[in-house]
DNA sequence: AAAACAGGCAACCGCTGGCCC
DNA sequence: TGGGCCAGCGGTTGCCTGTTT
C-alpha cells in the first residue's frame, strides 16, 4: 500500500475527528448497547447514533468480528480445521463463504488461521500453499492427523470410566498410500458442490457418519455435545443455503453428559514430521 | 534481566457491486 | 444512465505478547 494513500486516509479521519486503532471498553459498551436496543441498521448511522467517534466501517468490523454475542472465540477444533481445508480446496480465499459453514467463526478469524497456520505449514514443506502438491500433502498427512486428534479427543473426553483409565488408544498409523477413503461432504450437502458445479473428487473430508463436526471445545463428549443445561445433543453443522442444521445421527451415547475439562490445542501441533517434510521436499 | 525475534490477531485499507435517486 | 452512498469482501499492516538468545 502506498504511503501517500495511507497518509491521506489517516488525515481524512483526523480531519473529521474520527478515532482509529484499538477499541476501548467504553466504545465497545456504547456500540453493543446501541445495537442490542436498535439493531444493526446502517453502520454510519449506528456510529453516529451510538455516540462513537468511529466510522461505520470500523463499527461494523468491531461488531461482526468481536462483539456479536454468537461469536465463538478460542482455538479452532480439528473438525473446524478439516472443514476449512475442505472448503478452501473448493472455493479458495472466499473467507466469508467459508465462514458461513462454521457457525460463530468470522471470516477474519478463518483468514488469519489460513495465513498464520496453514501457510506456515506450507512454508515448512517449501511449497506453495495453493499448489496441488500442498493439497496432496494435506490429504496425506494433515487430514489423517486431524482425524487422529479428533478420535483421541473424543476418546479422552468421553466415558467417565475412560477418564480414569490411563491407557490410550494406540496411535493410528496413516500411510499416505493407504486406501482410506474420504467422503465428499458435497454429496450430502447440495450447498457444497464445487465452484464449477461438479461434485468433488479430490476433497479432504472424512466420512460424515464417523466424524463429528462443530464440536464445542468445552463440551465434547464422545462425539456429542452438551448444551448449557447439561443435556445431550447430537453434533451438527449449519447449512446456510438450506437454512437448517444437519446433525450427526447414530450416536449410541448414554444420556449422561459430562463436560470436558480441557481441550488439547491441536492448532499448535506441527502437522508434518521429519519424514513427511523430506518426502515432499525431494 | 534485557534485547531481539517471531507469531497471532485486531483493525485498517482499497476495491467491487448493489441500491437509490 | 451515471453518480453517490453503503455494505461486504479479501489483502495488508502493525501492535501486542510470548519465546528465544
Amino acid at each position: 500500500m502506498e504511503d501517500s494513500m495511507k497518509t491521506k486516509s489517516f488525515k481524512e479521519s483526523e480531519e473529521v475527528g474520527l478515532r482509529r486503532g484499538p477499541w476501548t471498553l467504553e466504545e465497545d459498551t456504547l456500540l453493543t448497547n446501541y445495537i442490542l436496543h436498535n439493531g444493526e441498521g446502517r453502520w454510519n448511522l449506528v456510529a453516529k447514533s451510538a455516540g462513537l467517534k468511529r466510522n461505520g466501517k470500523s463499527c461494523r468490523l468491531r461488531w461482526l468480528n468481536y462483539l456479536k454475542p454468537d461469536i465463538r472465540r478460542g482455538n479452532l477444533t480439528p473438525q473446524e480445521q478439516l472443514l476449512i481445508l475442505e472448503l478452501h480446496s473448493k472455493w479458495g480465499n472466499r473467507w466469508s463463504k467459508i465462514a458461513q459453514y462454521l457457525p460463530g467463526r468470522t471470516d477474519n478469524e478463518i483468514k488469519n488461521y489460513w495465513r498464520t497456520r496453514v501457510q506456515k505449514q506450507a512454508r515448512q514443506l517449501n511449497i506453495e500453499s495453493n499448489s496441488d502438491k500442498f493439497f496432496d500433502a494435506v490429504r496425506s498427512f494433515w487430514v489423517p492427523r486431524l482425524i487422529e486428534k479428533m478420535e483421541q479427543n473424543s476418546f479422552t473426553n468421553c466415558c467417565p470410566q475412560n477418564n480414569n483409565n490411563k491407557s490410550r488408544l494406540p496411535p493410528q498409523s496413516y500411510d499416505s498410500t493407504s486406501t482410506q477413503t474420504y467422503t465428499d461432504i458435497s454429496s450430502q450437502n447440495p450447498g457444497l458442490s464445487n465452484i464449477d458445479g461438479s461434485s468433488s473428487s479430490s476433497t479432504f473430508m472424512p466420512d460424515l457418519t464417523t466424524v463429528p463436526y462443530f464440536i464445542d471445545p468445552n463440551t465434547i463428549i464422545d462425539g456429542s455435545m452438551c448444551n448449557q443445561e447439561g443435556n445431550y445433543q447430537e453434533l451438527g453443522g449449519y447449512i446456510p443455503e438450506m437454512e437448517e442444521y444437519y446433525y450427526m445421527g447414530n450416536s449410541d451415547i448414554g444420556t449422561e453428559c459430562h463436560v470436558a475439562e480441557a481441550y488439547e490445542d491441536v492448532t499448535q501441533d506441527p502437522m508434518w514430521n521429519v519424514d513427511d517434510i523430506w518426502q515432499f521436499r525431494e
